[in-house]
DNA sequence: ACTCTCGCAGTTTTT
DNA sequence: CTGCGAGAGT
């Protein structure tokens, strides 16, 4: 037997040796599924298996790259070339470019990104002259990606009046026309966006059975990470793919979904086992990473979720320390008190700082963060949020590179014909889209035969376009015979687009030109990595392939010792030893967007339970009473995440302030309610306000409560408590009463905790269990 | 025809 | 607070 099998467990080691056929891996968090995966494809190709015939999607390429070295390690890095690993987006971009003919596109099509994506369609809107508040073009965007992420083609909107119907209700009745003109341009742009790369796929499998057939053969072993977040596109592709063999495999963990908002089916990994025949299904239940306690109170939280797949977590690490609660006055404070905490762990625990990171719900958390831990001289590294490749001089840089490969990339030339200004202006570029239209064509084309058309463009005009023309095809050439780091030297110079910034003068211009710099490094790096490999030759294709389908993550440096700051979804897949999941808040984790129906909510459920299990060792919530938000304070409440852990995982450094999910009212020293506590839901969020939740149910259930509801009634005989009774509290434990006054509805009593002090509870509002002993 | 300044609207998460 | 789009000035 293989000496690396031996590091694996029972569970472990049996899907790693079902060789064919097909198989789910329901993975907890922590239970070492990226190991399965990476030991499975090395054992395949121990049976013999060639790595051409092995496909392995992986959620992130940074993840494949990882696996990939991996397996490198164990069956020696010739052979590991040859697997094809990679996300979803990269692989069958891959094979789009190979096939892009059949299906009327160049092979050297653009990639849009989302920031491309919804220029064109904003500037749709504006063509229709649609009013733009109502057709809000960010919405009409994620709406026309979810279609076809569910393969609803512009004809098959078209066919399903229900579709029509709702967008109609949703007062966007020309949606599908905004839909139409949107495929219509990418097309004669040469371009796909990100959901194209999917859609495409399957189309591309759909109507060409020969190709389907040969990629069937080629991929006779598949394997899909992270099953739980893929949308009904890419199951399609799968399902495709894997129908002659069968030899599917697919790992994932349902409590760990949360892309649903980008599209991706639960119902996927919970349907798996009807979607094959004779499916195995494996269980990954030891968790490797966290301590006890950490892994228990993950549990608490998700077993709050309905829809799950069954699965028991548990671990055989130490007991561990409780989680710690802390909260503060505000996001200052918050962050101040991140940063300190860090600085105390690393010196007492003699730790680097790599050993940390802050996670948030939403990237414009970071900032004040990033405040606290620089005054701390603290190194850090964010993640995400404004990604380096997304500011505007690198994707302006990026534009003309991407002109040189496809002049027809309409985004592409719009953005840099005049910039830097070239007195080329709007009134110009207006009439080149009607004329291109008009003779369906390019705008780029027209411009080449400006002088043949009359557009009532003047000579002056006429010859700057033309200059233009002639500046992007003398790059052209310089494509046939040079590198990606060497072209854009050259068309960063040429263009003008540095010495701009140098006229700037200012520290923003002078921060941009050292981020062109840090593109044209990151180039050369770039062409160097590949030259050492043998099929690739670091092109500009190449690098332009990469970057656009390049994750924040991809790009990290190696092993630099630094905090990181990152958003939970981006967190996923990671590990650290201390955690801090900060802004535990309402309407912020869980986000204000989710809480419409229960499903939103069960997703934010699963983040969080994700955030969680990012903690080996040691894990931090902290949320503050007054958050800056749109350069406003804004009142905050404490999260219900944080209550729906059981008590006995947590910690609170700073005495506990109840909220409004707490029904409880709370008195001051002198008897008085506190005003301040029984503040109502904001009227701005819009949601009305609700009942208790079900998690709150839940805990009723289990208490077995003497009041259910919070009705007028409260019968203190029915209760059966009365002065001396032991009773337990949800929040504050146990406690004894000490006196009961007021009748009815008005019923208080003043108990004694053993933790919390003493406390003057409305008895129709706590939830008391009564202890028997 | 280009450039600057003002006003407004927006914050969920990402390949 | 930021970034974008629209309007007025040169």
């Amino acid at each position: 037997m293989q000496a690396y099998l031996k590091q694996l467990n029972e569970a472990q080691l049996a899907p790693v040796l079902q060789k064919e056929g097909a198989m789910i891996v329901i993975a907890g968090a922590g239970s070492g599924k990226t190991r399965v995966l990476t030991y499975r494809i090395a054992y395949l190709m121990s049976q013999g298996v060639d790595p051409f015939n092995i496909l392995a999607l992986t959620f992130t390429n940074k993840a494949a790259r990882e696996m990939k070295k991996r397996i490198s390690q164990i069956v020696g890095s010739s052979e590991a070339k040859n697997l094809w690993m990679g996300t979803f987006h990269s692989i069958f971009a891959k094979i789009l470019r190979f096939e892009a003919d059949k299906l009327g596109y160049p092979s050297n099509f653009t990639i849009y990104d989302t920031q491309d994506s919804q220029s064109v369609i904003r500037s749709i809107i504006k063509e229709m002259q649609l009013d733009k508040d109502i057709y809000k073009y960010k919405q009409v965007y994620s709406r026309i990606s979810s279609y076809k992420n569910s393969l609803i083609t512009v004809k098959a909107y078209f066919n399903n009046p229900e579709l029509q119907e709702a967008d109609a209700m949703a007062k966007m009745p020309r949606l599908g026309d905004i839909y139409q003109a949107y495929v219509d341009k990418c097309f004669k742009a040469g371009a796909m966006d990100f959901d194209d790369l999917l859609l495409k796929t399957n189309e591309l499998l759909n109507r060409f059975p020969d190709v389907l057939a040969k990629y069937q053969n080629r991929f006779r072993y598949i394997l899909v990470d992270e099953y739980q977040d893929t949308n009904h596109s890419q199951y399609l592709i799968v399902k495709a793919l894997s129908d002659r063999f069968q030899n599917i495999c697919v790992v994932g963990d349902d409590a760990q979904s949360i892309y649903a908002f980008r599209g991706a089916n639960i119902n996927n990994i919970l349907n798996f086992q009807k979607d094959y025949d004779d499916v195995r299904v494996y269980r990954l239940e030891q968790n490797y990473r966290s301590t006890k306690n950490i892994v228990n109170a993950a549990n608490s939280i998700i077993e709050k979720n309905k829809q799950r797949l069954e699965k028991v977590v548990w671990t055989a690490n130490d007991e561990g320390n409780k989680i710690l609660v802390n909260r503060t006055m505000t996001d200052g404070d918050e962050g101040r008190f991140v940063a300190s905490s860090i600085f105390e762990n690393a010196m007492s625990h003699q730790l680097k700082y790599d050993s940390f990171a802050v996670l948030y719900r939403t990237n414009a958390q970071s900032r004040a963060i990033e405040d606290a831990l620089r005054k701390k001289d603290i190194p850090y590294r964010i993640y995400g949020g404004l990604s380096f490749y997304q500011r505007k001089e690198i994707k302006d840089v990026l534009a003309y590179l991407r002109l040189i490969l496809n002049p027809k990339d309409e985004e592409a030339l719009k953005r840099v014909i005049n910039y830097p200004a070239r007195g080329i202006g709007q009134t110009t570029i207006d009439r080149l889209i009607v004329a291109a239209n008009h003779y369906d064509r390019s705008m780029f084309e027209v411009m080449k035969h400006i002088d043949k058309i009359d557009l009532k463009i003047n000579k002056g005009t006429q010859g700057k376009l033309q200059n233009f023309v002639t500046m992007i095809e003398s790059f052209q050439v310089l494509n046939q015979g040079y590198d990606a780091f060497q072209i854009a030297e050259h068309v960063t110079k040429k263009t003008g687009l540095v010495q701009e910034l140098k006229k700037d003068g200012t520290p923003e211009g002078i921060a941009r030109i050292e981020n062109i710099e840090e593109l044209l490094n990151g180039m050369r790096d770039f062409v160097e990595e590949q030259k050492e490999l043998a099929d690739t030759t670091g092109s500009l294709a190449e690098f332009l392939e990469d970057v656009a389908l390049a994750t924040d993550l991809d790009n990290e440096k190696g092993d630099d010792n630094r905090v990181a700051l990152m958003t939970v979804h981006l967190a996923k897949g990671l590990e650290f030893p201390y955690v801090y999941i900060v802004g535990m808040e309402e309407d912020l984790f869980p986000s204000a967007m989710s809480m419409n129906t229960r499903s939103e909510l069960e997703e934010e459920r699963r983040l969080f339970y994700v955030a969680l299990t990012r903690a080996e060792k040691q894990a931090y919530l902290t949320y503050t009473q007054s958050r800056y938000r749109w350069g406003k304070l804004i009142d905050a409440e404490p999260s219900r995440f944080i209550e729906e852990i059981e008590d006995q995982f947590l910690d609170y450094l700073t005495p506990i302030t109840e909220n409004r999910y707490k029904p409880l009212i709370d008195t001051d020293i002198f008897g008085e309610v506190d005003k301040s506590k029984l503040r109502m839901r904001k009227p701005s969020s819009g949601v009305p306000p609700k009942g208790p939740t079900e998690s709150q149910l839940r805990k009723l259930r289990r208490l077995k409560p003497v009041s259910s509801d919070t009705d007028k009634n409260f019968d203190l005989e029915k209760a059966n408590l009365s002065e001396g009774t032991m009773v337990e509290h949800v929040r504050f434990g146990q406690g004894k009463i000490l006196k009961i006054e007021g009748v009815g509805a008005d019923t208080k009593a003043e108990i004694l905790f053993e933790n919390g002090g003493l406390k003057k509870l409305l008895l129709r509002f706590a939830k008391l269990k009564v202890l028997d002993s």
